[in-house]
DNA sequence: GTCTATACTCCGATAGAC
DNA sequence: GTCTATCGGAGTATAGAC
């Protein structure tokens, strides 16, 4: 909270900084779990990072799990942005999920502590505000729609527009992942054994949702 | 090592008090893993809970990322022999492929700290030693070797004997599990919203990769 | 083999001087 | 806002008595 004497001027540049201050401490915080993985993510360490003393930091974050929330936050919107940046051009529909698959994908190995943090649940005590959260249902949700309208344009059956076959779909993302980070955490996207499947793997999830239109042309 | 003043008679027994001790850390080890997560195992902690100090334990195990490789090992071994007694009654191919697919995810979810620290690498720093992650590359290579008997047997495609094909697979499995766990890692087996589709995504598997069947019989 | 004792390092968090 | 100082705790690991 502003004091009463500071000038609307003030108080703007004042939060401005107070906002590069915490968008700095993000910053280490994302590279930390990026290079180091999520227990690396300390309150010591980004002080230490930013030249700071670690108590200082509490002015800006509450406890350790602040950091975790707004780190969280953060890769929520940045994953929902790029997922909105790579499915412009596409076709709403079937065209559109599987582009957006493709964006998770990428996003996810390139930014893979950050989604380790996001789409597991390693860090013990650990609970994401339903603020933070709430993009990451957003998201799902766009998946959702997709997925009905390739249902009523007839690219997929109709059964496909159902939570179940949603569900599915993430299973599908989420195995890639899961194996390539476990497997082979060091190797590129489009070398890695299991995200190199990612076009077969999708292509199962789609033949298996449109048995018709196979009998239909065989 | 014993030394040569020990009768045969005392090795054995101190040796069989000695790995009595050992099961019994690893025990609570692998309780700690189930009930508090991967971050829990300290070796102060196991100590504690066998009702003696940390220095001691060290003298059972060199490090702690020791016993978190005893452990895995363990693990290793019990999924193993689970998945053997799944699979007994089970036709080779792709009727024992199945069985055993089920085997490993209701294995995981009974287990699942200990399914995070095989499948997953949550630990910073632990890596599995060679000997702990040889009954894994057995188990999947048993995995390969149903898939191509199914394939010899018509039971699904020539080109399902691939090893690409065991990678879809076991992104199959791992998606099902890994969305499991971070998303509703306290219902049981039966009553998760993603495991209680583990059928669907067998059959979704299955079917892409028995494409000649489906249209000989349609 | 097990213990006590200890050394060392790091953590999260708070109080209070400046 | 940043600092120093400090608390209380946890952790890994070692030395040495018993």
């Amino acid at each position: 909270m502003a004091t009463p004497i500071s000038s609307a001027a003030t108080i703007g540049r004042v939060s401005a900084r107070r906002a590069a201050t915490v968008e700095e401490a993000l910053d280490h915080a994302a590279e930390l779990l990026k290079s180091e993985g999520v227990g690396a993510v300390t309150v010591s360490e980004v002080a230490r990072r930013m030249g700071i003393r670690a108590p200082s930091l509490y002015k800006y974050f509450p406890s350790r799990n602040a950091i975790y929330d707004a780190v969280f936050a953060r890769g929520n919107r940045e994953i929902n942005a790029w997922v909105d940046a790579a499915v412009r051009n596409a076709r709403p529909g079937l065209d559109r999920m599987l582009a957006a698959s493709r964006a998770v994908l990428r996003w996810s190995f390139a930014n893979a502590g950050l989604a380790q943090l996001m789409f597991w649940r390693p860090v013990p005590g650990f609970e994401p505000s339903a603020e933070s959260f709430e993009p990451s249902l957003a998201m799902w949700l766009r998946f959702r729609a997709d997925l009905a309208i390739a249902a009523q344009h007839g690219e997929l059956d109709e059964s496909a527009d159902s939570d179940d076959v949603l569900r599915l779909l993430t299973i599908v993302i989420a195995g890639i992942m899961s194996q390539q980070m476990s497997n082979q955490p060091d190797v590129g996207y489009d070398d890695g054994a299991f995200t190199s499947l990612t076009e077969q793997a999708l292509a199962m999830f789609v033949h298996e949702h449109s048995a018709t239109i196979r009998k239909a042309t065989p």
